[in-house]
DNA sequence: GGGATGAAGTTTATCTTTCAACTAAAGAAC
DNA sequence: GTTCTTTAGTTGAAAGATAAACTTCATCCC
């Protein structure tokens, strides 16, 4: 992609045994995370929108810091706005200085429930994730991974993804979508 | 949960950072190499499954250990499947010292495929994950996931997911699935 | 050997996400 | 100021994931 990276063939044993278990250990960690929110009837990717919400200053953000914050799709986003929006955790506001703009705001009753899942989830996270590392290794895997999602935004792959959204016309001969 | 947990109240601040750029990289390195296997068609979760594949002896595997394997439930691997069968990329077989099971089995279409495949998707896993990231930090991220997954798996937080499948008759008062 | 129990997969309905097209406003170009 | 392009967000249909019920076969236990 950028001509400064000099494209190697394969990973080697011990990266790929890396990779694989970076991979699975993601995938449980979602999953677990995910079942111990159901029990208030949601999922990570929602209540990573209210907990966004509820770091903002007035408690409130506009619909693309929210994607971009948490990492959805525009479309994904006003999707699960508006059933967090029927369920009254949240509600839209028109944007002051850009009539395009829509703001999320969240609402008492949002702030309530988040306040009462924040104790499960926190020990959810502490359970999951945090009791099997030792301090210096959890923030040291921060600290990387916070190389990474800095590694990414850096090299346009974002924009790729965001490319991709819109240009069907693509680069590669076949984009292709299911053919079935 | 196990009695051996002391519930801590909350994260302290450099653990609640590490937990979001942790969070955050993890969703951003999954849409990048989603974004990069579209190319050929199917998204990485897809991929995982013929590759798993490749890697067995004799090219298969039982719905049941690929789902371990790539921690799907059994029920949307079933559904995957289906689609990659479609595809010619693999196929069913029964099982022969069970008869309730199935073997999934890569067609030579399949691995075909997956040798065309591979290159992109390595290159994009080396862009996106490997090339932000000193050698020896790369490796203690793979070792630090091995070990959450390890714990997980230690804490019968698995079993509880699996338990969850199937007792509806759950342990907390409101295991609210969506009320509107 | 005859239930009870559990495991392996599938099914169907429902919910969520994605995709592509669309509206409306903002900014640029000129 | 008018046209062109870009950005913000939404929409509706199609694809994919989840949940719960269900079928079939194994096993356990007596």
């Amino acid at each position: 992609m950028s001509p400064d990276t000099p494209q190697p063939p394969w990973l080697e044993k011990d990266e790929q045994d890396a990779w694989r278990d970076y991979l699975r250990a993601s995938r449980m960690l979602e999953a677990v995370l995910d079942n111990d929110l159901q029990v208030h009837g949601l999922q990570l990717s929602e209540y990573e929108i209210i907990s966004v919400l509820s770091d903002a200053p007035g408690l409130r953000l506009r619909m693309s810091e929210i994607a971009e914050a948490v990492v959805q799709s525009r479309s994904r986003l006003t999707h699960t706005a508006g059933r967090l929006e029927k369920r009254g955790w949240v509600h839209r506001e028109a944007c002051v200085g850009d009539r395009r703009g829509v703001e999320l705001v969240l609402t008492d009753a949002g702030l309530a429930e988040i306040a009462r899942m924040a104790p499960t989830h926190v020990r959810s996270v502490r359970n999951n994730l945090v009791s099997h590392l030792s301090r210096e290794d959890f923030l040291a895997l921060g600290r990387s991974m916070a190389a990474v999602s800095r590694g990414i935004e850096g090299t346009g792959a974002c924009e790729e993804v965001r490319e991709a959204e819109k240009l069907s016309l693509s680069l590669s001969p076949g984009r292709a979508r299911r053919r079935d």
